[in-house]
DNA sequence: ACCTGAACACCGTTCAAGT
DNA sequence: ACCTGAACACCGTTCAAGT
């Protein structure tokens, strides 16, 4: 029985899903597929891409045309898919900030959120500026949310830190970020079209 | 010559500086002190303990009282303090984030954050949420730009690919996100005057 | 085309024993 | 109190050789 790359890439997803990232090695991959080691690089060249091949199938989706119709509803509506789709499987955040690092802002999803910057009313260079600090903020919060939730399952925390029992609850603390980041685009947006 | 706790974390500090985070090892850093790698472990329990300490003397002195006197210019000081911070040593910002992760929002930095938007008429937990999504926005900016430098200085870029040309400059950008942020505070601070 | 066997050059951590 | 010696249990990657 031959193995293809995405049968390597359902087996590296199974355990990371299983066991997480730190326990997401190419030889306890290798043995999951009843293979060697050295049988992996014939279908990647490295552990480098094959984490960002995972990265890939985490994020896809994400970045789907927004079906609202008011700019603001939109970027909130990618926001809190590309949230939903880092939380979808363990680790999913930390994975995508360890691996896309500087190449989520060279992502489709990247230029879905200045594509309705722009129609906002602000210019290119502003509006890519913009999706990378709205990038920014929602990789940093979601990794944070996901370690915790990590932390909880673990029981490294006392009953009353614990992010279940966290008020406000963690997807309300999403939606204020995003809204005062929303905030701060109106600002500017207004500002473009006043001037 | 007898080892201290400070002198490991200064020999740990001056391998990053030279060599990078991946090529901070326990043994490298034995070797360099010379001495056997299990002596560091008097001195630190463990990797992550040393990395804490070192990411801890790299944000020491950014959370210092602001000296401005506006509330957003204080914020735009501490934003600005801790990304030179971060820049100050190699690989400042990856370190950080990776050791720090859910901790930043554990620091200082935060409560001095927090503190100026309360000032600024902030509520305590919107103030808290509000430093929360500030300093995600900079570890993640800063952690791109630091990466960025080092691609370029390894010549993994094309060179009009290279940040150093790159229009607008890093310090633009964060600027750019840094304002954004702000006008959204002033938005969500103006509304709780008004109400 | 795809994989094995076996090696290379590393890791972090532990711990009895030494001084 | 602080360190050595030596081991334990791993890593990612390479590559000749096999089928």
């Amino acid at each position: 029985m031959q193995l293809n790359r995405q049968d390597v890439l359902d087996g590296a997803i199974a355990i990371l899903d299983e066991y997480g990232l730190a326990d997401l090695t190419m030889r306890r991959l290798a043995t999951s597929l009843h293979v060697q080691p050295g049988a992996l690089y014939w279908h990647f060249p490295n552990k480098q891409t094959l984490l960002g091949a995972i990265a890939d199938h985490i994020l896809s989706g994400a970045d789907a045309p927004p079906t609202e119709d008011s700019w603001d509803t939109q970027i909130g509506q990618i926001a809190h898919r590309l949230r939903d789709a880092l939380l979808s499987r363990r680790d999913g955040a930390e994975l995508v900030a360890a691996t896309y690092a500087s190449r989520l802002t060279t992502n489709h999803i990247r230029e879905r959120i200045a594509a309705v910057c722009i129609r906002a009313g602000l210019p290119r260079r502003d509006a890519e500026l913009t999706a990378d600090t709205l990038l920014y903020y929602i990789l940093g919060q979601t990794v944070d949310e996901q370690a915790r939730l990590h932390m909880d399952s673990v029981g490294a925390l006392t009953p009353d830190a614990s992010p279940l029992f966290e008020s406000p609850d963690p997807t309300s603390r999403f939606e204020f970020g995003l809204q005062l980041f929303l905030d701060g685009v109106r600002h500017t947006a207004a500002d473009r079209i006043r001037h």
